[in-house]
DNA sequence: CGCAGTTTTGATGGACCTCAAAGACCGTGG
DNA sequence: CCACGGTCTTTGAGGTCCATCAAAACTGCG
């Protein structure tokens, strides 16, 4: 059970009834494409904290992500790590036209994805415009967010850097369940604080006494350890130290 | 001549002249399509310091860096900001499909873009899948230089934050004249103090201090106050605490 | 219970920021 | 030619935010 650190199963869903179906890389094929894409299309599940695969490994295959959250994360040679990027349920593993990963990632939780081998993935993609132009979408909003996220990175202080990733995880728990985030809305915190720290540029220490503050100046509750409540969403926002006119969407 | 803050000249320079001919979005087309792009494009010159574009503008064309430098940036209602990327010659601006800019641009030296409305590329894209498949391998690049300068920003000493980003001028200025990249070679630093400190999320004296204090360790020389010199290019990289067994590809 | 992993809390130090002023560089005009 | 102002850069002194080191409290589980 050692070597065995994942598991192949079955096609055992049909893309139409596919949770991410209108999101994942998919989203603009015809019935037909899809048809295509359900004969090559193969399930792979990991445990929380399994690595899905390491930076410089030969990539067989891309995938979405279908349910549970993966980091995408790069660590130096003295153990500094960093995440780049919180895979959530429909983003995209993997690039068409390289052949090794360039980071490392990771299951944070139970994690379910929907792998293609590379090849017939990218004869696939040749025929299909639909593929291409839904990958380079959700390529150019990804390069906009990990703009975004070198602000957080650089500019902003642990205080802020802790409210925006709040931000960032109750607006994308809301947009899972398809409601608008709203005061008093409440999620899980996937990540254990040394994650947090890791994706922040911080220690885990300075995470958890910030998390602290936070919770003493009443702009977030806590029930239990990892649930998480927004009694104003403003009041957060305001905390990140952004502009606030640019809008809810996302 | 305040309000005509850049200018357009006519299509003075053929496609097959161009010297970013075989790197920009165009790389992959066939000399019907060039042909066809040729004849919708033209070229805006910005003097160093002009804006190109402001976040938030309506972008109403998309472009091709053909020389100098532009920087692409964000700032904080309180005045901190961040460099999210630096766009030098075959760098792609806009985004088909967005109207507005999500970041700032502005050019750095003086700069010239070949320039393309963005219906009529976009129009253009849809019938030419070599456009969209060079654009999204740009892209995809892109995303990983993004992501790679996240570890910079977040996990870096002040000291290494300067050697990777001499290092990757150093590399970029190499890969421009087309000689890789070599001990005791030198080139042009592009930006000021300041812009240096928004790029890396410290603050200019802090740059100036650990520039000056690479130069004292023998790792650095300096023509003047904008010409560096690499004697050791090792030596250089074993400052930025990367690994040193990435290869020297790039 | 007892143990391992996670989180919290405390004390201390250091890297970097902030504020301040002097110095270098450069074009302009007398 | 040199004085002058503007911009960029260097250097200094002091303070602060966050990292580091250390230990205790909490959580889940066999």
């Amino acid at each position: 059970m050692n070597d065995i650190s994942f598991n192949t199963r079955a096609n055992t869903r049909d893309c139409g009834t596919c949770p991410i179906r209108h999101r994942a890389v998919c989203a603009r094929c015809q019935p037909d494409e899809l048809e295509q894409l359900d004969a090559i299309k193969y399930y792979r599940t990991f445990e929380a904290g399994q690595p899905v695969i390491w930076s410089g490994d030969p990539m067989e295959f891309v995938s979405s992500v279908v349910s549970g959250i993966a980091t995408l994360s790069q660590t130096m040679e003295d153990g500094r790590t960093q995440m780049v990027g919180l895979l959530l349920p429909s983003d995209f593993i993997g690039r068409p036209g390289r052949n090794t990963a360039p980071f490392d990632v990771v299951a944070v939780t139970d994690l379910t994805l929907c792998c293609f081998r590379k090849t017939p993935f990218e004869n696939m993609m040749e025929k299909t415009p639909a593929i291409g132009t839904r990958l380079l979408q959700m390529t150019l909003d990804e390069l906009d967010s990990a703009r975004e996220w070198m602000i957080v990175l650089g500019r902003k202080t642990a205080r802020e850097k802790i409210a925006s990733l709040l931000t960032i995880l109750a607006r994308r728990d809301a947009s899972l369940h398809v409601k608008p985030p709203r005061d008093g809305m409440s999620f899980e915190l996937p990540l254990t604080r040394e994650s947090m720290a890791d994706y922040l540029g911080l220690t885990l220490e300075t995470v958890s006494r910030q998390v602290s503050a936070l919770k003493k100046s009443g702009v977030i509750e806590l029930q239990g350890k990892r649930r998480v409540i927004i009694p104003d969403l403003n009041r957060l926002i305001s905390e990140t130290g952004d502009d606030m006119d640019g809008g809810l969407i996302t």
